[in-house]
RNA sequence: GCGGCCAUAGCUCAGUUGGUUAGAGCACAAGAUUGUGAUUCUUGGGGUCGCGGGUUCGAAUCCCGUUGGCCGCCCCA
């Protein structure tokens, strides 16, 4: 049996799992380009500090970590975020705002395997630097959308989740908590939807049981599913912060309704996400059905490129993994079959014909055309068989007769027509065959 | 880090109360078929039964350990 195994939680990726990854990264890119967004890439392995100065030395335990040669502590980088806030801020002063970045890459955490979730696995990061206004989250809730509906997924397969922690705090604070309270409440909503009244033990141990009203209030809060009810609960709180908050949620909401995304976005308080450095609006992406982890998730994050030691600079993001993302694929049937590697498919009949059909091939090949042929002598009939097998639209067949003659016979593999062409214009026989499609 | 289930060919699996040389289908390869893709038939390669130890005259089968996988908890940047 097997004397080298992958190491637990990596993949592997045989030809087709390959080309499966690679139809989601270029919908990931077209989504991408298409929105304004440049594409950086950044190392895979960072100073084990850059992702304690976010995190905390807690963090640690969940990282590839080690000391490399030189007596320096690294890591594996388990997301992108840090990385990217350094890119912009060394060089903030001279990128033209808004910054729209995007990035897809791989990233490792060392934890437990579960569906949709591995110790590595690949991420489309996007994120917009240098605006402040909803008019970033706008953007890239929008990008978010279509990264999805990119693959034929609609609004009846997945929506977004938005919320927003700044709302939540502004809330709060006008039912009379202090910061840690706030934070304690955060982190009870957070897991509310998972565990129940449950959730609040933490906060009870912290800072004494909560009051049965404000319970009421922030149950009644977490519940809010429009805009409508929304306003409605916040209509007689007039704090300056509250109603300027409000006006956003307004804004942001006309925005994506304006671009024909209302189907996919939904109010949700009661997401606000674990993560310490979002500051501002949270979104994440799940499947309609709710049987798969988030597809993504995002926020904004303001203060995270100062934390890193640069000048402030405001930011949004998201990030979109590939494990869950090619369940949801699996499930609705929307995973393409591996396409042809094969165009031209030559079938040659003996030594003397091959090096006729070499020149040809060579001629073919360097007109761009994906070019296959039997490497060793094989019967016509195997041939044949090989050549639908390799998906080839069109095969050349290059036999004693045809050689005899100065032709070349070709082959449409899907209607098994065929018709000769002299040897000398076999290049512009293929290529009128894929432009027009047929092979007259 | 904790708990449950599982591990036999590349894949899906069978393998009786422990008993001769561990099987099938699919896949792969060769031939029937030396100029046309199907079907069919024949044949072949491929296994230290995850690994290590124990019980036994004898272990794929029973016991212990270990590694790996799946699922749940924790965590989720």
């Amino acid at each position: 049996m097997a004397q080298f195994q992958s190491l637990p939680g990596f993949r592997e990726f045989y030809p087709d799992a390959l080309a499966r990854r690679n139809h989601v990264f270029r919908g990931w890119r077209r989504a991408a380009h298409a929105y304004g967004f440049s594409e950086y890439d950044a190392p895979v392995l960072e100073p084990l500090d850059l992702y304690r100065a976010k995190s905390g030395d807690e963090i640690e335990a969940q990282l590839f970590s080690f000391t490399d040669k030189g007596g320096r502590e690294v890591a594996l980088r388990p997301e992108m975020t840090p990385t990217v806030c350094r890119l912009v801020g060394e060089k903030a002063n001279a990128l033209k705002r808004p910054i729209k970045w995007f990035s897809i890459g791989e990233f490792y955490r060392y934890e437990r395997m579960q569906k949709g979730r591995g110790r590595c696995f690949f991420q489309l990061n996007a994120d917009i630097f240098g605006e402040p206004g909803i008019e970033a989250e706008t953007e890239l809730i929008a990008l978010l959308v279509e990264c999805l509906r990119g693959f034929g997924l609609g609004a009846e397969d997945f929506y977004v989740r938005l919320s927003d922690r700044n709302l939540w705090f502004y809330y709060l604070e006008t039912l009379g908590l202090d910061e840690a309270r706030i934070g304690g409440i955060l982190g009870a909503v957070d897991r509310y939807e998972k565990l129940g009244d449950d959730a609040f033990k933490d906060y009870a141990t912290q800072f004494g049981p909560l009051d049965d009203g404000l319970k009421a209030k922030v149950l009644a809060f977490l519940g809010i599913k429009t805009l409508a009810s929304l306003e409605a609960t916040l209509s007689d709180i007039t704090t300056e912060k509250l109603q300027a908050r409000l006006g956003d949620w307004r804004r942001l909401l006309a925005n994506l309704a304006d671009m024909g995304l209302a189907d996919f976005v939904s109010v949700d308080l009661g997401v606000v996400r674990g993560l310490a450095y979002y500051t501002g609006f949270v979104f994440e992406a799940f499947d309609r059905k709710g049987d798969l982890r988030a597809l993504a998730g995002g926020g904004r994050y303001d203060t995270l490129v100062g934390k890193l030691g640069y000048n402030e600079m405001p930011a949004v993001g998201f990030g979109m993994g590939d494990m869950t993302f090619a369940l949801l694929l699996e499930q609705r049937g929307l995973l393409p079959a591996v396409g042809p590697a094969t165009e031209v498919y030559v079938v040659i009949g003996g030594a003397a014909e091959r090096s006729a059909a070499f020149a040809d091939i060579a001629g073919l090949r360097s007109a761009g055309y994906r070019v296959d042929y039997p490497l060793k002598e094989i019967a016509f009939g195997k041939q044949f068989k090989a050549a639908a097998e390799s998906g080839a639209k069109l095969a050349l067949i290059y036999g004693g007769d045809e050689l005899a003659k100065g032709v070349v016979k070709l082959r449409d593999l899907t209607d098994r027509s065929e018709h000769e062409v002299p040897r000398a214009a076999v290049v512009e026989a293929v290529r009128d065959y894929f432009t027009s499609g047929r092979s007259a």
